[in-house]
DNA sequence: CGACTGCTTGATGTCTCTCAAGGCTAGTGG
DNA sequence: CCACTAGCCTTGAGAGACATCAAGCAGTCG
C-alpha cells in the first residue's frame, strides 16, 4: 500500500502539523498515538480527537489544516505528498472506498465523543477513559486474564488527560485519588494504573 | 445524480432513522434541516450534529445507525437502498471522491463543534449559536442590510436549543433574557429573535 | 543543594443544574 | 364567550460540581 510513502518517526510532543497551515501532505499512522488539538480564544487547548495506527492523517485535498497534530507517544507515520496520494486513490478505487468507510466510522465515534464531553460528570469521563485505554492496551498486549486486575501505563500525563476529557488537571487528579481510595484502581506508578474492580469502574462510567 | 433515488418528504419532529437499527438505506438532504441525536444512559438527549441540504444521511455500508435522525423543519430527502447506492458509487468514482471530501469536511466541523461544547460558557454558546443561525438564515433570504438589526425565527423551541448547546432549557431562557436586558437582542415573538448589536453579540461569543 | 517539572491537596468561588412555582398562549368544550 | 387544560416559557431559590487560586510534595537534572 504505502510503498510510495515516506516513513517518518516522531517523538512525544513533536508537532506534525500546525493548525492553519496547508501541509500538502497526508498519510497514515503506523505506530504510536497522536492527538488533534484546537485552541480556544482564551488560549486553552482542547483535544478534539486522537489518531492511532491505521488512522488517516491530514487532508487529501487542498485546504488548511483545521487542527494541530501532536505526537502523544513515540511512533511512526507514513507520509505522502498530496498529489501522489490523489493519483494513488484514483487508480485504486478500492482504497478510496476503504478510506471513505474509515472516515465515516471516525465521524461516528467523534459524534459519540460529544456525548461523553457534554453529558457526563468528571467521574464518568475518567472511568470511561480508563476503560478505553485499558482495552486498547489489552488488545495490543493480550497479556491480561479476563477477570483479574489489569495494569497498564497511561500514554501521557495529567495535563493531556485533562485536555482529552475537557477537565482541569486538578479535577483529574482528585478523581483518580477518589477511585484509588475506593479501591477500584491502584496507582503503582505516576503513569501506571491498575484496574482492580473493572465492574465497579464500568458502573461509574455508565 | 439522484434519479435512482426515492423522494420522501418529512414534517418537523418526524423521525427518519432510529438509533440502533440498521436502516439499509442512505441518502441526501434536499431541503430542510435534520438533527442527529444520541441518548445518554440517564435518558437525556444531546444533539451531536445537524444535516442541511446536500448533506449525506445514513451509512453506505452495513452497520447499525449510531444516532437517531429527526427532522427539525419540514423538508425533503432523497433515499437510496444501500445496494443501489454502492453500485452507483462503484460506477461513479467521482461521486465517491466527492462524498469522501464532504465527509472529511463534516468531520472537521464536528471536531470544531467539540470546542464549542466543552470550553465555552452558556453565554458564549448561545451568542455563537444565534450568530450562526442568523448567518444561515441570512444567506437563505439575503434580505437584511449588513449593519442594521437582523430578525429571524429560531427553527425550534428552547428544549432543542438546549439539546444542541448541551445546556438546560432554564439556562437557555435565562441567557436569552440577559441578552435582551442588555439590549443586544430583542425577542418580538416566542421564537423570533432580533439582533440589535451584532458586534456585542460577536464579542460575547469570542 | 537548588531550580524545575509534574502531581497532589486544600480553600474558595462561580457557573450551571435541579427542583419548584408561576405566567403566557393556544386549543377545547361547555 | 368564557372557564379549563396543556405546553412551553420564564423566574426564583438552593445545591452541587467543577474551576480557580494557592500551597505543598516528590522526583529529576544541573
Amino acid at each position: 500500500l504505502g510503498s510510495l510513502g515516506r516513513r517518518r518517526h516522531f517523538q512525544p510532543d513533536e508537532i506534525i502539523f500546525w493548525e492553519g497551515e496547508d501541509p500538502a501532505i497526508c498519510g497514515n499512522v503506523i505506530k504510536g498515538a497522536l492527538r488533534l488539538t484546537a485552541v480556544t480564544g482564551e488560549g486553552r487547548e482542547q483535544n478534539v480527537g486522537a489518531l492511532y495506527p491505521a488512522d488517516f492523517i491530514g487532508r487529501p485535498y487542498p485546504g488548511n489544516a483545521a487542527f494541530t497534530v501532536t505526537a502523544m507517544t513515540a511512533g511512526e507515520i507514513c507520509l505522502f505528498s498530496r498529489t501522489s496520494f490523489e493519483n494513488f486513490l484514483s487508480s485504486n478505487p478500492k482504497m478510496e472506498r476503504r478510506l471513505l468507510m474509515q472516515t465515516l466510522a471516525t465521524l461516528d465515534s467523534t459524534r459519540r465523543g460529544i456525548l461523553t464531553l457534554t453529558r457526563r460528570t468528571a467521574a464518568q469521563k475518567l472511568a470511561g477513559f480508563l476503560i478505553e485505554i485499558a482495552a486498547r492496551d489489552e488488545t495490543a498486549c493480550a497479556t491480561a486474564g479476563r477477570c483479574g486486575p489489569v495494569t497498564f501505563d497511561l500514554p501521557f500525563g495529567r495535563r493531556q488527560v485533562a485536555d482529552v476529557l475537557g477537565l482541569t488537571i486538578e479535577t483529574v487528579s482528585r478523581q483518580l485519588t477518589k477511585l484509588k481510595s475506593a479501591g477500584i484502581i491502584a496507582l503503582p506508578g505516576i503513569r501506571t494504573v491498575t484496574i482492580r474492580q473493572k465492574s465497579a469502574l464500568q458502573a461509574i462510567a455508565d
